[in-house]
Formats: C-alpha cells, structure tokens, sequence
DNA sequence: GTCTATATGTAGATAGAC
DNA sequence: GTCTATCTACATATAGAC
C-alpha cells in the first residue's frame, strides 16, 4: 500500500527472480540480490520478513507473467491448435537461457522437491496454472483425454529443456521444437 | 590401496549419493552425511580433501552402477530393440523414488548447470554414457539417425521425471512408461 | 523508509592429540 | 586411522540510529 518502497520492492523481486533462475534458490544469497540491485542487505526486511517470502513473491511475479503469455497466445486465434503453437514460440525464443540454465519453472521445482514441502507447493501452481490451460485448448479442440495430452505436452517440453541444458545443443533443441510443432498440429486428428 | 579405511569410504559415498540425490548437493552438509554414516565430520578429510571431492567419487560410483545395469541389460539378449525395453523396464522400478525426488541424474545436472562448471561436466557425463548406450541399440537396428533418437528417448524419459515429481502422480508415470514402450518397439519399423 | 552494525547459526575446512 | 576442538567465512535475520 506504501507509495515510495514499492519501486524498491519489485527490484528486488526482479533481481531474485533473475538469481533464482541463474543460480537456483538455495545458492543466491541476500549479498548477491543486494549487490544486483544496489539495495542493503537488512533492508530487505523491511519488505519481506524471511527469504520465503522473496520465493513467495517471485512465484507470484512468475504466474502474472505467464498469465499475461497466455492471454496474448488467447488473444490472437479462438482456435485450440493454433494457440498451442503460438506458446511453443513463445518458448522457443528462450532457448539460450534454456540451454544455460534450465526451465525456469521446471529447475526451481526440482530444486524446492527436495526441500521444505511448502515451498515445492507453491512452485507446483505455476505448473498447474499451465497444465490447465494447455488443457482447456485441447478440450476446446474436443480431444476427451485433453488433460492426458496436456501433461504429454507439458512432459516434451520439460524433457527437451532437461536435455538442452545437459548437452548445450543448439541444433538439437531446434529440431526437437519442431517435432513438438508437429504433434501439436497431427494429435487428435483422424 | 588402504586395508582398513576403505570401508568408512566407501561409507562415506554410499550416504552421500543418498543424501545428494534426496537433498541436493549444495542442500546436503558434511553434518548431514556425518549423521548417516556415525562417522564424524573431521574424518572427512582423510579420505577427500574437499567436497567437491566427495561429488566426484558419487559421480564414478553412478557411472559405475549404471554400467552394470547396462551390462545386464546386454546380456540379456542380442537385440537392441529388446535391450531398451529391459532397460526401461528397470527404470520403472524407481518410480516411488522418482516421484519424490526426480531423475539421480537430472536433478543433480540441473542443480550443478548453475553453478560450477567444472561439476557440471562430471555429472554431464552420466548422461554421455547413457546417450552412447542408446545410441548403439538404435545402431544395432540398422537406424540411420541412431544418435537423434537417443536424444529423444532420453528426453522422454526426462519428460516423464520431472512430470511425475511435480504431480506425484502415480498414474501418469505407469501410462508413460506404457507409451514409451510403445514407442521403442515402433521406432524404425517400415 | 533507509542504512549500518551486529547477533546467531552453520557451512567447509584445518590442527593436532591419541 | 580416528576423533575433538577450532578456524574462517558467510548465511539469514535483528536492532536501532538516522
């Protein structure tokens, strides 16, 4: 509600979702987001009482910003199939970050599984805000397993970053895009 | 070459591959590995003389153990097609594991792709051995693009773990583990 | 709201007795 | 070879001046 620390505060939330990404949770410390934004360590708390919370609001940031993907690919064909290819795109334009570091979504939820179980819970929703949606353009394109198909897409993706960022392909992931390309536009025809 | 030694090392790796793979490497703490193994901290460093250390006697331990499950796959029959479902088959075996903690190797990749490169090239070369070992089952079958569809089954098999451990969803692995059978036996026919 | 100084805990690593 | 005590660095978090 404050008027003056809320530019602060989405500085740091940036810069910790840029770490969080680059370096994983566990090892971006208060010292490195203060060093990338120039804003004191102990000054943090002011805005948030515990590095959670940094988690909390980066996750929060993370699902506004796929929203917003996800309403621009919504926005720009009513047809299912041609929605599912405009956010394979979208994500291909990620690949460098990719083969340097992983999905952002897919490396922090391997990283907090292995951690405090609320943590990986609040991780998990990005990916179920995500699932749901891959699901209702497969619904939309009258597929009754959508929801097996949503998951079938949400697991090629993962797959092809887990490999990009293990061999650093460049080739590779575009020839596996491709691939995802084609099944999104062969599945459930006849 | 010790005598006596030997034990407490190989002690040593054994609770840290464990605690590696359920923690994470950065996660885990010579405390952590100390109470597993009842062997005290300091002693550490007459078998390693750094963590890293520890890492890289994990890391040819799992080449070593995987190895052996593709030896036993090899002699189990002559025919590549039939080697990668035996060899599918056994990772299904892990499926409680996977689904709490992931893929041993992809989650260790993924966790050091953001740090050290140096680690990460050891743990790289889990999956070198294994992309290798794929490879000559799919060569074996007369298939031109043997090394493409190496990289494809393992980015299935990637999809699928990391799947499973967001969703810990013991369905979804049984059904994908069906598909991938599925696909290994249809790869390559006219 | 902002910043410095500091408290408290724990990490990896070392020294040296036995 | 084994173990205890300890060093140094750095983590999260707090207190309080400005």
């Amino acid at each position: 509600m404050g008027t003056k620390g809320d530019g602060n505060r989405q500085r740091i939330v940036d810069a910790a979702d840029n770490l969080f990404y680059r370096r994983g949770y566990n090892q971006t410390s208060f010292q490195d987001i203060s060093e990338a934004t120039g804003i004191p360590r102990g000054n943090f708390y002011y805005y948030f009482k515990t590095k959670d919370e940094i988690l909390d609001a980066v996750l929060n940031t993370r699902v506004e910003q796929l929203t917003g993907i996800l309403n621009r690919c919504e926005n720009q064909t009513q047809n299912g199939r041609e929605r599912l290819l405009l956010f394979s795109n979208m994500l291909e334009k990620n690949r460098d970050d990719v083969i340097e570091s992983g999905c952002p979504i897919g490396t922090l939820n391997s990283e907090l599984a292995k951690g405090d179980p609320a943590l990986h819970e609040k991780s998990r929703q990005v990916f179920v805000l995500l699932r749901d949606w891959i699901k209702r353009q497969f619904v939309a394109l009258g597929l009754s397993n959508a929801d097996d198909l949503a998951m079938d897409l949400l697991a090629k993706l993962q797959g092809i970053t887990v490999m990009a960022c293990v061999f650093k392909d460049v080739d590779y992931v575009k020839r596996s895009h491709q691939q995802i390309k084609d099944w999104i536009n062969e599945t459930g025809l006849t």
